[in-house]
DNA sequence: TGGCGCCGTCGAAGCGCTTCGACGATGAGC
DNA sequence: GCTCATCGTCGAAGCGCTTCGACGGCGCCA
């Protein structure tokens, strides 16, 4: 492998003079650039990295940490991990991947250890033990998620109030009055993930504001799990006209199974899924929904943390604006007349 | 950040000596042994990944590169990525995540950059074009599959073709003579995904040893495609009386697409799924199934990565045997008498 | 009791890069 | 024509670690 100096005496320059020409720290006659980049083509150089992060303290990597439990939608995660992994890449950096199971200490590991600049932390729950591990880090994180107390962590999601309010507000003016939310696992809730309790309230909140009659339900997502939810709903909702499903991997057997009861959509019950575009758009029926915009949120995430890395300002909270689409799924409530 | 300079002041030794504890590299008397790993423990001493590697020129760190289309199955990519991160960090590695758009030169990128000590590579073709770069690393790589000329690179990976033969065995000893194999998606073939190609092989050569009348037939994993796929199959194979299905998103709409056609499974139809456990029991039979052993190939592509890099002895192909397991979707075929 | 070998430790070099201060050359200002 | 910035480049220090050769002290054997 070339070294910096070998490009330096390839070139006729002394080592600094490539690294500038490399960082463009400072000015370099056109010249002796052209020379250097002639070199550094003709050896094939490539900077060590190790080298670099030791001498400059940067290392041009990104901690991802990622859920491995399987309760949680998988296909999302893996959205958010791509969009970060490429996201990072436009800005020159790779991704250092690490699992939650490791924990506080994977974080402390990567980051005492220098291996990267700054950390994104995805399925955050509501007062997540790894928040003050992050807090004593000199490593900048931003939070995939929203706890209950960011105090100071930049925090980066949909504003899943807003996707409940605006899904509820949708249904009410196609006229429903009663309204239930299919909601996650009841693990999920239990593990108090931070989505699936804001989406929650922002349920609640504009059911009261629009003064609908609704209820929600957690929901395995096996047959099993989805027939007692639906008939729970039926039982304790009755005449229920719309269905707001919170819950991916669920979401096509709730279908199947209003199907198999006769129920049509949306002639007979309207469902408003919330959930990433193309899973809204793969169902039997081309679903009306609230977008998860996971490639939006991962790219946030990490233009986030090149502005922390880099001292520009940030707001410290940013929560995406939701965007229903409505699709075939929604419609008006049958009326006693139809 | 502590240095080990700091440690070695603190516990009253030299550097080097500090750095023979850590390694191990040479023996230490016990008494200064724990005096350094106590100042190590009270200075919170980690060291310098960057300086380390510089140093040793071993960066622990493995490359991991995953294909991020969405015609794979994401589920099981997930599962061999935190298979390969689980078992790294056995080793004592982390894992850098690379997509494989980056394509070769994001293999060169991190390789020449001596960002790792060797790679991992998902989803590998026929006639992969990143072979040939990966032949010129210094770094070794391990593939999670198998191309047509492999040459002087480790792979491993379940075997396929025995995969197939062991799912056509089953049903040919339970009766069956006809059976149809749906396959992945069209686009799959199209790239010469090495898997599916060798599974189609197995199933090829297997229906021919065992005398059986079969088809294959390829499987857009939506529902048209799903219908489409089993006309076509019901045309060319009348009287069908199983399927084997290696495409796990098409999975449940053929089971469901069945069950609309009033074929009961397996009364009328026997189904063995190519796919990994948990899939096969969650759907609304469990199902026979050959596993895919995600967890166990991403750990042996670790493993192999780790006997190349100190030099032990590999096979340069691993192929692990498939298992099939008996549950619910597979019977002897109705008889007339029935 | 003297010599030899081994054990445990040290010191220094060096890994490849960045960065800071310095310095010659050039051009502008008076 | 002389001073003073400015531009472009260089040299050297230093980032934090590993590793190699060296060396003192000890136990062992003769």
């Amino acid at each position: 492998m070339a070294t910096i100096n070998d490009v330096a005496r390839a070139a006729g320059v002394s080592p600094s003079t490539v690294s500038y020409v490399l960082s463009g720290r400072r000015p370099i006659s056109a010249g002796t650039r052209e020379r250097v980049q002639a070199a550094i083509a003709e050896l094939g150089f490539h900077p060590h990295a190790g080298a670099r992060a030791l001498a400059s303290s940067k290392t041009n990597v990104l901690a991802l940490v990622v859920p491995l439990r399987t309760d949680v939608n998988v296909p999302v995660i893996m959205q958010f991990a791509t969009a970060v992994v490429t996201a990072s890449r436009v800005h020159n950096h790779d991704v250092l991947l690490l699992t939650k199971d490791e924990g506080t200490a994977g974080l402390e590991r990567v980051a005492h250890s220098t291996m990267v600049d700054a950390l994104i932390v995805m399925d955050v729950e509501r007062d997540d033990v790894r928040l003050t591990a992050l807090r004593t880090l000199k490593q900048p994180s931003v939070l995939i998620g929203l706890p209950e107390d960011p105090a100071g962590i930049a925090c980066v999601d949909l504003d899943f109030e807003a996707a409940a309010a605006e899904a509820l507000r949708h249904l009410a003016w196609h006229g429903h009055r009663r309204v239930a939310l299919v909601g996650p696992s009841p693990a999920v809730y239990k593990r108090g993930t931070s989505y699936a309790e804001r989406f929650l309230t922002g349920f609640t909140i504009a059911s009261a504001t629009l003064g609908l009659e609704t209820m929600t339900h957690p929901c395995e997502p096996d047959r099993e799990g989805v027939r007692a939810c639906l008939a729970d709903i039926d039982a304790q909702l009755p005449g229920v006209t719309a269905l707001v499903v919170h819950n991916e991997e669920a979401l096509r057997m709730v279908l199947e199974e209003l199907q198999t009861a006769g129920r049509r959509v949306p002639a007979d019950i309207s469902v408003v899924a919330i959930c990433p575009r193309d899973v809204a758009l793969n169902m039997p029926l081309p679903l009306t929904s609230v977008d998860i915009p996971a490639h939006d949120v991962g790219g946030l995430a990490v233009e986030t943390a090149m502005r922390l890395l880099d001292g520009r300002s940030i707001e410290l909270v940013r929560l995406l604006p939701p965007t229903l689409v409505e699709r075939k799924s929604s419609a008006p409530p049958a009326t006693a007349a139809d």
